[in-house]
RNA sequence: GGCCCGGUGGCUCAGUUGGUUAGAGCGCCGCCCUGUCACGGCGGAGGUCGAGAGUUCGAGUCUCUUCCGGGUCGCCA
């Protein structure tokens, strides 16, 4: 029977009351995790988002009798006084040296068993959790990784405001751009036919802020994407998006690198010394090969097409010839890998389109096992090994391929065996500012260049001749925030100058009219004075995850969606109404099953 | 859309070459217990083995289909 907490007030979180408060007579609400009852005692353990309080019933009969009634998650109220512990103290806990003596309960409301236990590190399975988050986020780790959300956007906030930054909303429902990712959809009902999207970003808009005169712009924005989920892809997600006017890249990563160091410091205390160091795409891809490297290891590739270009192996020799390189990785101490391992590895290349991959096991003894050595004089092995700075017990894998390829299967190949080696310390925080990245991309699907940032970003000045000439070679004032091999933010310097952005439309292959359509008002804007802007935007998910050290962004969101971007615990997205449908001139024509 | 992993009491799992009545820990219910905090003791309930079909004398186990969840590639300017 559910009682009313009329006439109490709440003076404390059960995890706030400390050894101070010894003596004074409390009133704590919360969540019942444990009930301990030893006949003549009982013992209870009230939760809340602040921690475990033990409270104790004694001597009171009818108190007692109502305690041991107590279940798992009862919500209850407890006045009583809080005491030092007289028998031992609690080492595991925050209020381990304390307790309260209850002189009153009230039991606000009962609970069902739940599904699964409210505790922390938890074992089961997410679909049940996620069924029932409303549970799930009552466990210890999801509230602290929820907090520290909050206080990330908190502090950021507070950051920005005193760097001059307004906070400015723009809409959430705005004109779809086919360009890029898939847009939700948001039909019209007033305007029958047509449609709103959700935003991807607000990038036209600041933009237009800064046009507007707002120079320093920044939002906690809801952004929306249709595409395929992953461990750090959610269809909404929240950016910390930023955008400044009359400034240019290092602006912007000076006011971005202090933002960050102030959030790692407060949230963490966690020193980020600066300035965070800046590396080309270029240097990213050859020594990573990756944009967006983990720098908390070594392992760097190496280009030894110099090195094998004479030798007789078939496959380095294609790949030279078709234009392509040669590259290797050491994994140092790994040359007694077992081939079974080491056949794994040539798998995990394959996925990333290697047609193979060559290898080099360097024995104890200075022997060699390799996949390709009988193609090798023993002079161009021995000068191959030195390229790679390779010693006895280490081992060398090799990729020959197009540029494009080479990178991407050695750059996850050296992020594979750094797991196996766990190498990887999420208590150690790498930051790295990845610059110049190229202003287009090749797409061999639509035989055409694509933007790799978007249409709006700024060529490197040295760089503008290029695009009449060699469009390929053009780079951006692009530039992305890397954190331990993860890309938590980028941005970019934006085009303002109405010459160069025409040309860029022009070259991504937009015809006037197709521009209009499509930028219309952002092209107007830029014709009454725009001023030079720039901006960036976090993956506030991505940035929380990283700090709270979880492995998947739906650990930092109260409510994430599943792999098929629906909800367990709504079942959203659903059917609608008929009339619903009818009002908004709506026909559903689902595809046959097969 | 492709590939990989998983699905057995409420939860987490075990289950041999296919073979009696499918087990364990935790949780849950009842009784006992005055310093517990992974409390303890005694007793008890609880299972369409994700679903369907097939092979077989016999299927949790083998085969196929399918559903659900996770990871990843494609995709994400």
């Amino acid at each position: 029977m559910a009682e009313s907490m009329q006439g109490l007030k709440r003076t404390y979180r059960c995890g706030e009351i400390t050894k101070a408060n010894v003596g004074e007579n409390v009133t704590v609400m919360g969540w019942v995790q444990k009930n301990r009852n030893k006949g003549g005692i009982v013992f209870v353990d009230l939760r809340d988002r602040a921690g475990l309080l033990q409270i104790v019933f004694e001597d009171d009969e009818a108190l007692m009798e109502k305690a041991s009634r107590l279940r798992s998650e009862f919500v209850v109220a407890v006045v009583g006084t809080v005491v030092e512990r007289s028998g031992a103290v609690n080492t595991n806990l925050a209020t381990g040296e304390i307790e309260v003596r209850a002189e009153q309960l009230r039991i606000l409301s009962e609970s069902e068993t739940p599904p699964f236990p409210i505790e922390e590190n938890s074992k089961t399975k997410e679909e049940l959790r996620l069924k029932y988050r409303f549970l799930d986020l009552r466990r210890p780790d999801l509230q602290r990784n929820l907090m520290m959300r909050s206080r990330v956007a908190t502090l950021t906030r507070a950051f920005l405001a005193e760097e001059g930054f307004l906070e400015i909303e723009t809409p959430t429902m705005i004109k779809s751009t086919p360009e890029g990712a898939r847009d939700y959809l948001v039909p019209s009902r007033v305007n029958p036919g047509t449609f709103y999207a959700l935003p991807q970003s607000p990038q036209l808009l600041k933009q237009l802020l800064m046009c507007s005169g707002y120079d320093r712009y920044f939002q906690l924005a809801r952004c929306y994407r249709d595409e395929d989920l992953r461990a750090d892809r959610q269809p909404e997600f929240t950016q910390i998006d930023m955008e400044l006017s009359f400034v240019d890249v290092d602006d912007v990563i000076d006011v971005n690198e202090r933002l960050l160091q102030k959030l790692f410091k407060d949230v963490l205390d966690v020193e980020v010394s600066l300035p965070i160091p800046r590396m080309t795409w270029q240097d990213a891809m050859d020594r990573y090969g990756s944009d967006k490297p983990d720098t908390r290891f070594g392992m760097e590739l190496v280009n030894v097409t110099e090195t094998v270009k004479d030798c007789e192996f078939v496959v380095f020799k294609g790949a030279i010839e078709n234009g392509g390189t040669v590259r290797g990785i050491n994994a140092k101490g790994q040359g007694m890998m077992p081939r079974k391992k080491i056949d794994k590895l040539v798998d995990y290349a394959k996925d990333f389109g290697a047609k193979g991959l060559a290898y080099i096991a360097i024995q104890e003894d200075k022997s060699m096992k390799s996949s390709f050595a009988k193609f090798m004089t023993e002079e161009q092995m021995a000068d191959l090994v030195a390229a790679m700075a390779g010693e006895a017990g280490d081992l060398l894998l090799f990729a020959a391929d197009k540029n494009k390829v080479v990178w991407d299967v050695l750059g996850n190949l050296r992020l594979e065996v750094a797991r196996q080696l766990e190498l990887l310390d999420k208590n150690e925080y790498k930051f790295l500012w990845v610059t110049e990245f190229p202003l287009m991309e090749w797409s061999d699907e639509q035989g055409r260049f694509l933007a790799m940032h978007h249409p709006f970003t700024m060529p490197m000045d040295e760089d503008i001749p290029m695009l009449d000439t060699d469009l390929g070679k053009v780079r951006a004032k692009a530039y992305d925030i890397v954190l331990n091999g993860t890309e938590i933010g980028g941005g970019s310097v934006r085009i303002f100058n109405t010459e160069i952005q025409s040309k860029m439309l022009e070259l991504l292959g937009f015809t006037p009219e197709q521009a209009e359509e499509q930028f219309g008002f952002l092209l107007r804007a830029f014709k009454y004075g725009v001023p030079p802007h720039a901006g960036l935007a976090y993956g506030l998910d991505r940035l929380v995850m990283l700090m709270a050290k979880q492995d998947s962004i739906r650990d930092v969101i109260a409510f994430p969606k599943i792999k098929d971007a629906s909800d367990l615990m709504t079942e959203a997205p659903a059917a609608v109404d008929a009339k619903q449908l009818e009002e908004l001139c709506i026909q559903v024509d689902l595809p046959e099953k097969e």
